[in-house]
RNA sequence: GGAGGGGUUGUCUAGACUGGUUAGGAUACCUGCCUUACACGCAGGUGGUCAUGGGUUCGAAUCCCAUCCCCUCCA
């Protein structure tokens, strides 16, 4: 017997979601003008870098779910804005372009470079923002910003002209992180430890007016000549004879004092260490306290200073080979010792970071570390767990931010230095300047009269732009019609840069408006591959998400990055997962085929059935938890109650239940009953999986009932109470499993073969169950048992 | 060394805060089925000393203590 069916394909194909998207597009659906009575919800959206192809899979999903926070917001009656930024400034594209190009940004003429690096960002943002609109993303793609736009750009710098104003901001030459290999400072938040393999050298430290010597193990060998003490523990007994001799430096014709202090740890190597400027921070913090006079052993680009005669002007690698076979050769080394010792890399290049006294600009933060953690005491965060990440941070800023770079591509730094007296002139806040290239927007000096210039060509640290997205959407410092509130509602963003962006964020934002930036911070983690293990190049376990989105759809990604990460916790990807997901996708789109072949009846009729009100009460149940789960914008709860309800009572049990009901030619009440039922249980999971599942809900929804898009309804909310059906669920499934397996079980005489389902069966319908009694009856095909 | 998270069947995971009848689901595997929505399916089955040791309790995957292993962050 052949049906109508108002849904004639019988598989969900994913190429719809193209067709979607442009129906959303054109009417506007998803990113629906300001509706000016609604209280708005704002996302602070994370703007994704560009710093490489293929974009991540965990980024993508990351994204998924952001969209999903925006469609959960709106079904609830939000005015959402859901800003799309692209974040473009810094390090990584330019070590990318470098890459790229086979180029070193210092031998490049400035302009060139930035436009190579502009052309490579305009090349990856593209692919970025098309992942992004193939996954659905309800965003405002129509206004999106770029971090390096002059608007941005002039953002940022009238933050730094004002906080300089209010002197946040100051100029220290101290000893900082630099990279050799970039060039630049960098901040302790950029940094990474790695345990990587070295020699620790073991020399001879001979006592003066003494035959006998000390032996001083190190891992940095190289910078003996920069060595202006050895220190042994207090406690150490090996050396208590030796604290307060001179000793004499190897190769160099030098002597150090020996100084008891209790950082010498007796365990490593022999116990003594020589102190150099700079080998690590417990270096910087024994000068200070020792009173030892600084040598500058390398300069920006990792080379020895003439401090290092006759091994001056050498790469640190090249002079430490130079050294170690000089000690060796002079009778200075005793030996060598293979180790793996922790070792500061620039996060970006992964080269090992040197510490050098540098000129650079501070923005003040040790003093905000107390209203910091107010503040963050106040934030709240989903899941809980996470606020320790950033509390943690908070206890471990240890100095504040040097946020100038000896860098090209990001927001310069808007200062012109008097050539006459060096005093440094700031222009009025308001426009973008690029002191580098372009004449001073004043006459005279503020200070000394004098009219030349030399303007600042260094730029900002990349998070003095990105922690300003709150302000940038929001209303600070704008004039024009763009009146989106500040704060935000939500901070969406991954577990990894806590201690940047989000604390960044916070800082910046705390510090020009005394406001937290957002009541909400959402961490999600990050993607891992199937086995648990980081996603890298070198490991060749990258996933590449458009394929993937290709072959499976949109909606199966989202719905398997719903169903499969618990927020919060690092996620594993997997297309085999992926592919299983599509197969609820199928499910629901074949449950839905059936109920479509019956007019919808959408009025409730004067009684209902047994079976139905069963049916109903788990429906109840179903739309509490999930909106337990969307008020915590977490997606695993309702991706896998609809998947268990739809699947395992709707699909499984009830309709088997009731089929032969809505099959009847007649205008019967149980008929009536059974249809409403039905369609009142596929409106509901439709709209309860809407914000998961844009398109194929969507397709379906306006196939069946409504013109007018899913995406524009509200979540459903509980209705009627059939809460004391609840109790017959699990005597419903287990009675029906306990027919199936009568009739498997059976075994024909004449064939051999078990019952087929619709094959008759005698049994009795326990007491318990007798509500159903009809429905179970000609479900499983029961005769009456003989009594 | 400090902080946080985790260790549940071949694999992934729910349950742990609020201890209580056969530890739930998915996937893989095996068996049987094309039953008029669906083989991207249906039904059934194999598979777990819930990391280890101790404690509290009538009763512990769940609470407490110790130990081991893995991951992340910080020093």
């Amino acid at each position: 017997m052949s049906r109508t069916h108002r849904i004639e394909e019988k598989k969900w194909n994913s190429n719809n979601e193209e067709k979607i998207r442009q129906k959303w597009e054109n009417a506007r659906v998803d990113n629906a003008p300001n509706i000016r009575q609604l209280v708005p919800f704002v996302i602070d959206t994370p703007p994704p870098y560009p710093s490489g192809r293929p974009w991540h899979i965990g980024a993508a999903a990351h994204y998924a779910q952001i969209d999903m926070i925006a469609r959960t917001a709106r079904m609830s009656g939000f005015n959402v804005l859901f800003p799309i930024g692209i974040d473009r400034n810094g390090l990584p594209i330019e070590i990318y372009t470098e890459k790229k190009y086979k180029i070193r940004m210092r031998k490049t003429d400035r302009r060139k470079f930035l436009e190579l690096c502009k052309s490579a960002l305009d090349e990856l943002e593209q692919e970025m923002i098309e992942i992004m609109k193939s996954l659905g993303l309800s965003a405002d793609f129509k206004n999106y910003y770029r971090t390096d736009s002059s608007i941005f750009r002039a953002l940022t710098q009238s933050t730094f002209i004002e906080l300089w104003n209010r002197k946040m901001i100051y100029i220290a030459n101290r000893p900082n992180n630099l990279c050799p290999d970039c060039g630049t400072t960098i901040a302790d938040a950029e940094i990474v430890y790695e345990e990587v393999p070295t020699k620790l050298v073991y020399m001879n430290f001979s006592i003066k007016d003494e035959s006998r010597g000390i032996i001083v193990a190190s891992t940095r060998p190289e910078l003996l000549f920069a060595c202006q003490a050895v220190i042994v523990n207090p406690n150490d007994k090996r050396y208590g004879d030796v604290v307060g001799k001179r000793v004499a430096v190897p190769l160099f014709d030098k002597e150090v004092s020996v100084y008891a202090h209790y950082s010498a740890r007796p365990e490593f190597g022999t116990g003594a260490v020589m102190v150099c400027s700079y080998g690590d921070q417990n270096d910087v913090l024994l000068f200070r306290e020792l009173g030892l006079k600084e040598i500058i052993a390398t300069d920006i680009y990792g080379r020895t200073t003439v401090e290092a005669e006759p091994y001056a002007n050498l790469p640190i690698q090249e002079a430490r080979a130079r050294i170690i076979s000089d000690l060796k050769t002079y009778g200075f080394l005793q030996k060598t010792e293979d180790i793996m010792h922790r070792t500061p890399l620039c996060e970006r290049s992964k080269t090992p970071v040197e510490i050098v006294p540098l000129q650079d600009y501070y923005l003040k933060q040790l003093e905000c570390i107390p209203q910091l953690k107010q503040f963050a005491a106040r934030l709240k965060f989903y899941p809980e767990i996470h606020r320790q990440i950033l509390m943690n941070w908070l206890d471990s800023v240890a100095t504040d931010w040097p946020i100038s770079r000896r860098r090209y591509y990001g927001t310069e730094i808007p200062i012109w230095y008097c050539a006459n007296c060096k005093y440094p002139n700031l222009p009025p806040p308001g426009k973008y300047y690029r002191p580098w290239e372009e004449d001073p927007p004043f006459d005279k000096c503020s200070s000394c009269g004098a009219g030349k210039f030399v303007g600042e060509e260094r730029t900002f640290d990349t998070w003095m732009d990105s922690s300003l997205t709150a302000l940038y959407i929001g209303t600070y410092g704008k004039t024009d019609t763009i009146q989106h509130p500040y704060p935000s509602s939500i901070r969406p963003q991954a577990k990894d840069i806590v201690r940047t962006w989000l604390y960044y964020s916070m800082l910046r934002c705390v510090q020009l408006t005394d406001k937290l930036p957002w009541s909400k911070a959402w961490i999600m983690g990050f993607g891992v591959d199937e086995k648990g293990e980081k996603m890298s190049k070198s490991r060749g376990n990258v996933m590449d998400p458009i394929p993937i989105i290709k072959t499976y759809g949109a909606d199966a990604f989202r719905f398997w990055s719903a169903s499969e990460c618990n927020l919060g916790y690092d996620f594993r990807c997997s297309e085999q997962k992926i592919s299983v997901a599509k197969n609820f996708l199928s499910k629901l789109w074949n449950v839905a085929r059936f109920i479509s072949s019956f007019d919808t009846i959408s009025e409730k009729p004067t009684s209902l059935a047994q079976s139905d009100m069963w049916l109903l009460g788990e429906l109840q149940k179903l739309i509490e938890e999930c909106r337990k789960g969307y008020s915590d914008f977490n997606f695993f709860i309702p991706a896998n109650a609809i998947r268990e309800y739809t699947w395992n009572i709707f699909a499984a049990h009830y309709i088997e239940m009731v089929k032969w009901r809505a099959y009847l030619d007649d205008s019967s009440q149980s008929r009536q009953s059974s249809i409403y039922t039905l369609h009142k249980c596929m409106t509901t999971i439709l709209t309860l999986l809407a914000p998961i599942c844009p398109y194929i809900t969507e397709e379906i929804w306006t196939t069946m009932y409504n013109n007018k898009s899913i995406h524009l309804g509200k979540l459903p909310e509980i209705e009627e109470d059939y809460s004391n059906y609840s109790k017959y669920t699990q005597p419903i499934i287990n009675f029906n499993s306990m027919v199936w397996n009568k009739k498997k079980s059976y075994r024909s005489p004449e064939t051999g073969k078990p019952l087929s389902l619709k094959d008759p069966i005698e049994l009795a319908i326990p007491e318990y169950l007798s509500l159903f009694e009809e429905d179970l009856r000609m479900m499983h095909n029961i005769r009456r048992s003989a009594q």
